[in-house]
DNA sequence: ATACATACC
DNA sequence: TACTGGTATGTAT
C-alpha cells in the first residue's frame, strides 16, 4: 500500500476516477486491468462528463498555480525560506510527545458485520450497499479492486460474484454502540467519528494502569473461542454465538486467579492477561471489541492526532502500529509517508502538489517556502505541521453539529409540480429531525443536482430560527421555484434535491447582555418566549415607568422592527410615540398597526373593494381587541395547519367570510391572524408561518406597484395557499415571464422576484416608503438612513436606550440603533417569531440591494459555554483542523 | 452571506 | 438501468 500516487503517472484516464490503493487490501492488484474496466464503465456517461470537467477544472487551478510559482522570485522564496523556518523553530518547541493518542477503526465495518451475521458471505466476495454505490466490501472483493465508494454495477465487472448486502444501518448502530462502551473504558471523553471509528487520547488510562492489579488486566475470551478473522486461524462458524454474556468480563474481584492460557478452547475458561504498557492496553481493548461483537478492529498509537490516524492504517486489518514517541521517530515516520495518507490531503490536494513534485511528507518539509507562496495560510501551515509530523494532541470535545441536512439522489425529475412536492417531503424529513433535537436554524440550503452532475446550492438566511415544515418549506419552495424559474422554459432536470438547515440558535445560550435588557424590558412575569405578540408594540422604559402594564398586555415583542426599503432603515420613533399620540389606556398599537391603518386610509382613498374595505376593517378591529396574552397561548398550542395535505385547494387564500369567522367571532381565540402589511387575514396561528406571510408581503411590497397590490393581491403565504401555488403556479413559471401581473397576484413572491427590474424596484421602494412616511404627522417613523432627506435632522434620539445620539450622520446613528438593538434580544422576548423584513426581499434581489433590516445580533457573543474545550479553537473537525489548533497555541 | 469545492466516512 | 448521503470546512466573491 505504499505505492504512493496511484494514478498521476497513468495516462488516458481520469485520475479522478482511477481506483486508489489508499485503502487497505489493496496490494499487487492488477492496477491496469481494473481501471480499464472502471474507465469502460464510465465512458461517455453524465457521470463521467462531470467528472472530466471537474478534472479540467482542477487541471487549471494547476496551470494557475505553476504560473505563479514560475513568477516567483529568488528573493522572495528567500524571505519566505526564513518565515518558514522561523515558524518551524516556533512549531518545534511546542512539539509535545508526551499524549498517547489512539485511532481506533474497526475492519470493514459494515462488510464485517453482514459477514458476521451471515456466514455464507465469509469466503465470498461481499460488499454493502447497491449497485449505485457501495459504502465498504469485504477483504476478498478488494482483491478485485472493489472498494467504498464505487458503484455496485462497476464492482460486479470487476467482480462478477461479488455479492451485495443492502445496507443495514440500525445494525451498524447497534454494534457501534457496544464498541463505544469499551472505548469508553479507556477514554471517558473519546470522540467518534463515525460508526466504526474513533480518537482516544489513552494517557491518563495508562497512568491509572500502572498500578493495576493483573486481574483487572485480565480477559476472558467468549464462550468458544477466537474470532472470526482473517488473520487466525481458528475461525468461529459464527453461529454458535448465541452466547449469553456476550462481553469479556473483568475479573476484578478474583485477584489470585492466575489467567488460564488461550489454549484451553472450547471451554469458556480461556483468559487473556494483558500489560501495561500502551500496546498492551490497545491489544486488550481490541480484544474485548472482538470478544463482544465478533468483529476486528485496528488501531494506531501514536503521539498525535494526525500520526494515529495514519498508523491504525499500518496494520489494518486486525492489527495496530505504534509509533514511538520520539522525535526521531516521529520524523523516520513521516519521511517517506505520501502525503495522500495524510487526513486533509485529498485527491485535488495531491494532485496539486504532485504537480510541484511532492509526494511524500519529507518533500513537504523541504518545499515548505515554495508552499507557503502557493497555498492559502491554512492550507501551507498544515502541511508544515505535517511535514514537522505535529498534530493535535488533545481530543477536542464534540462540538455541537452545525448543520443538518437530507438529500436524494432519484431517477430524473424535470416536472416542477413533482419537484416542489419532493421537496416539500424532505422539509418534513428535515423538520423531523430538527425536532428530534429541538433545533432551530435561521439558515435554509436547498441543493440540487441536474441530469449532468451539475451541482448547484441556494441558500437563504432569516432573521429568525425556524424549525418546522411550513417555516423551511416556504424558503426552500421559494429557491426552488427561483430556480426553476431560471431554467424555464426548459425544466429543471433533477437527479437529486437537498435542504439543509444551519446556523443554529441555541435555545439555552442567552448572553447576560439580553437577560438583563429583558428583565428590563419585562417587569416580573410574562414569559414571552412563549410566542410574540405581533400586534404590540413593545413598550419601552418610559412606558413601564410611567404605565402600569396590564396583565392582559404583556409586552411582547417585539414586532417593531419592520423596516426599510433600499437604504432607509425604518425604526419606530418612540419618542413621539410616548409622546402619547394614542389616547389614554389604550393600548398602544404596533407599528404594524400603524403602517395599517395609513395603509387603509390610502386605500380608501383609492376606492378599494368594499369586499376588501370591510375585511381589512374588522381585521384592525380583531388585532386591536385581542387580547395578546391569549394569543399566545392559543397560538403555540394549535398547530392548525395541516400541512401534509396534498397539494392543492382553490387559489383562495382566505376568503372575507372566513376572516369575519376567524376574527371577530373569535376575539381571544383567533385562527387566524391579520397581516399588518397586506391587511389580510391569515389562517394560521403559527406565528413562524404568519412571520413568513408578512415576509412576503413586504417582498411584494417592494416588487409589486402599490395600489394595484393592495387592492387585488391575495398573498398568502398559507402553507396552504402555497401548496397552491406550487401546483398552480409552475405552468406560470415556464410562460409568463413578462406577466408581472400575473406573477403579483397569485404566485406570490417566488416569481415575482425574477420580474422585477432594477428600476421598478427603486420606483416601488420609494413608494414604498413614502407611504411609510405619510404616516409622519401622527404616528411618525423615522427614517433614519434616508439619504433622501434634506435639511438638517433634529437631535437623533436612539428609540432604545433613549439617549440623545451625538451625530447627525444617520448611518452612525442607525449603527448605533442597530447595536442597542440585538436582534437575539428581540428574538428571546418573541420566542421565535421575530419581525423583521422579509429576508427574501433583502437577498433576493440580490443585484440590487443588500437590504439592512434588522439588527444581526452581531454583538451577540458567540461564545459556547465550553467549559471543557482547552486550548483556543481555530479550525477543528476533520482534516486540518485538529492540527491547526495547536499550531495556534 | 452565498456559492462552490474539497474532504472524510 | 446504474456513480450516495451527511457534516464540516476552506476559498472566493
Amino acid at each position: 500500500m505504499e505505492n504512493g500516487a496511484p494514478s498521476s503517472t497513468e495516462e488516458g484516464f481520469l485520475s479522478r476516477m482511477a481506483i486508489n490503493d489508499n485503502k487497505a487490501g489493496m496490494e499487487g492488484l492488477d492496477r491496469d486491468r481494473i481501471n480499464k474496466i472502471i474507465m469502460e464503465s464510465s465512458k461517455g456517461s453524465r457521470f463521467y462528463e462531470n467528472e472530466l470537467k471537474k478534472e479540467q477544472q482542477v487541471n487549471q487551478r494547476i496551470e494557475k498555480m505553476m504560473l505563479q510559482k514560475a513568477q516567483i522570485t529568488e528573493q522572495q522564496l528567500k524571505k519566505a525560506q526564513s518565515q518558514v523556518e522561523k515558524m518551524t523553530s516556533k512549531l518545534e518547541k511546542s512539539r509535545d510527545l508526551s499524549r498517547a493518542i489512539v485511532h481506533v477503526d474497526m475492519d470493514a465495518f459494515y462488510a464485517a458485520v453482514e459477514i458476521r451475521d451471515c456466514p455464507e458471505l465469509k469466503d465470498k466476495p461481499m460488499a454493502v450497499g447497491s449497485m449505485s454505490m457501495l459504502s465498504t466490501s469485504n477483504y476478498h472483493a478488494r482483491k478485485y479492486g472493489v472498494r467504498a465508494a464505487m458503484p455496485g454495477f462497476i464492482a460486479k465487472k470487476l467482480c462478477p460474484n461479488l455479492v451485495i448486502v443492502p445496507t443495514n444501518f440500525d445494525k451498524y448502530r447497534a454494534v457501534s454502540d457496544e464498541i463505544r462502551e469499551i472505548f469508553a473504558d479507556y477514554d471517558p471523553h473519546f470522540q467518534p467519528m463515525s460508526l466504526d471509528e474513533a480518537y482516544l487520547d489513552f494517557t491518563d488510562h495508562l497512568e491509572q494502569r500502572q498500578s493495576w492489579p493483573e486481574s483487572s488486566r485480565t480477559h476472558r475470551y467468549r464462550a468458544s473461542s477466537l474470532t472470526a478473522d482473517e488473520k487466525q486461524p481458528e475461525d468461529i462458524q459464527g453461529t454458535e454465538a448465541d452466547i449469553e454474556d456476550l462481553s469479556p468480563v473483568l475479573f476484578e474481584d478474583s485477584p489470585s486467579s492466575s489467567p488460564c492460557l488461550p489454549g484451553s478452547e472450547g471451554a469458556a475458561g480461556a483468559f487473556e492477561v494483558f500489560g501495561t504498557s500502551v500496546e498492551e492496553a490497545v491489544r486488550e481493548m481490541r480484544f474485548r471489541v472482538e470478544q463482544k461483537t465478533m468483529l476486528t478492529a485496528s488501531a494506531g498509537i501514536a503521539p498525535n492526532m494526525m500520526l494515529a490516524k495514519v498508523c491504525s492504517d499500518k496494520n489494518k486489518p486486525n492489527g495496530h502500529y505504534r509509533l514511538p514517541p520520539t522525535r526521531e521517530a516521529v520524523m523516520d515516520f513521516i519521511q517517506n509517508l505520501p502525503v495522500r495518507k495524510v487526513c486533509g490531503i485529498g485527491k485535488v490536494s495531491e494532485k496539486m502538489l504532485n504537480a510541484l513534485g511532492i509526494t511524500s511528507c519529507s518533500h513537504l518539509g523541504q518545499q515548505m517556502a515554495l508552499l507557503s507562496l502557493l497555498f492559502s495560510e491554512t492550507a501551507w501551515h498544515h502541511f508544515m505541521e505535517v511535514s514537522l509530523g505535529l498534530g493535535s494532541t488533545y481530543i477536542p470535545r464534540h462540538e455541537e453539529r452545525k448543520s443538518m441536512s437530507t438529500e436524494r439522489t432519484f431517477r430524473e425529475l424535470s416536472n416542477a409540480e413533482e419537484q416542489l412536492s419532493l421537496c416539500r417531503e424532505l422539509c418534513e424529513d428535515l423538520a423531523e429531525d430538527m425536532q428530534k433535537e429541538s433545533l432551530k436554524a435561521k439558515t435554509v440550503t436547498l441543493k440540487i443536482k441536474n441530469i449532468k452532475f451539475e451541482v448547484k446550492t441556494r441558500a437563504q438566511t432569516l432573521p429568525y430560527a425556524v424549525a418546522t415544515v411550513e417555516e423551511i418549506f416556504a424558503v426552500a419552495k421559494d429557491l426552488l421555484k427561483t430556480e426553476i424559474e431560471n431554467e424555464s422554459p426548459q425544466p429543471l432536470r433533477l437527479r437529486l434535491m437537498g435542504v439543509r438547515m444551519s446556523a443554529f440558535v441555541s435555545v439555552d445560550d442567552k448572553t447576560p447582555m439580553q437577560k438583563s435588557i429583558i428583565g428590563f424590558l419585562q417587569p416580573g412575569k410574562i414569559d414571552c418566549s412563549a410566542s410574540p405578540q405581533i400586534m404590540h408594540q413593545i413598550p419601552e422604559k418610559d412606558q413601564l415607568s410611567s404605565h402600569t402594564y396590564q396583565t392582559s398586555q404583556p409586552l411582547h415583542c417585539l414586532s417593531v422592527q419592520i423596516g426599510q426599503r433600499g437604504e432607509g432603515i425604518i425604526w419606530p420613533n418612540k419618542q413621539k410615540h410616548i409622546g402619547g399620540d394614542q389616547t389614554g389606556e389604550e393600548p398602544r398599537q404596533s407599528f404594524f398597526q400603524r403602517a395599517h391603518a395609513k395603509r387603509l386610509q390610502l386605500q380608501t382613498t383609492n376606492a378599494p373593494t368594499g369586499a376588501e374595505g370591510c375585511r381589512e376593517k374588522s381585521s384592525v378591529t380583531a388585532s386591536i381587541d385581542r387580547h395578546p396574552k391569549e394569543d399566545v397561548l392559543s397560538a403555540t398550542k394549535t398547530k392548525t395547519n395541516d400541512c401534509t395535505a396534498p397539494d392543492l385547494s382553490e387559489n383562495e387564500s382566505v376568503s372575507p367570510v372566513q376572516a369575519h369567522a376567524s376574527t371577530s367571532g373569535y376575539g381571544t381565540h383567533p385562527k387566524s391572524l391579520t397581516c399588518p402589511v397586506c391587511s389580510r387575514q391569515v389562517e394560521t396561528t403559527d406565528l413562524n408561518v404568519f412571520n413568513m406571510h408578512i415576509d412576503q408581503c413586504l417582498k411584494d411590497a417592494g416588487t409589486t406597484a402599490k395600489e394595484s397590490k393592495d387592492s387585488d393581491e391575495e398573498s398568502n403565504l398559507d402553507p396552504e395557499n402555497d401548496r397552491l401555488e406550487s401546483a398552480v403556479g409552475h405552468k406560470r413559471i415556464g410562460e409568463c415571464e413578462d406577466d408581472e401581473e400575473q406573477s403579483i397576484n397569485s404566485e406570490g413572491l417566488a416569481s415575482s422576484r425574477s420580474f422585477l427590474q432594477e428600476g421598478q424596484q427603486s420606483l416601488k421602494k420609494d413608494s414604498v416608503q413614502k407611504v411609510l412616511l405619510n404616516k409622519g404627522d401622527k404616528e411618525p417613523v423615522t427614517p433614519v438612513k434616508s439619504q433622501s432627506r434634506q435639511g438638517k435632522s433634529p437631535a437623533l434620539v436612539c428609540p432604545v436606550c433613549q439617549l440623545t445620539q451625538d451625530t447627525e450622520d444617520l448611518t452612525v446613528f442607525n449603527h448605533h440603533v442597530d447595536l442597542c438593538l440585538n436582534q437575539d434580544v428581540l428574538h428571546e422576548l418573541g420566542g421565535q417569531t421575530t419581525f423583521s423584513i422579509n429576508p427574501s426581499a433583502v437577498k433576493n434581489n440580490k443585484t440590487t440591494e443588500r437590504g439592512h433590516y434588522l439588527p444581526k445580533a452581531k454583538g451577540k457573543s458567540k461564545r459556547r459555554d465550553s467549559p471543557s474545550s482547552p486550548p483556543p479553537k481555530k479550525a477543528k473537525g476533520r482534516g486540518f483542523c485538529n492540527t491547526i489548533d495547536k499550531f495556534f497555541r
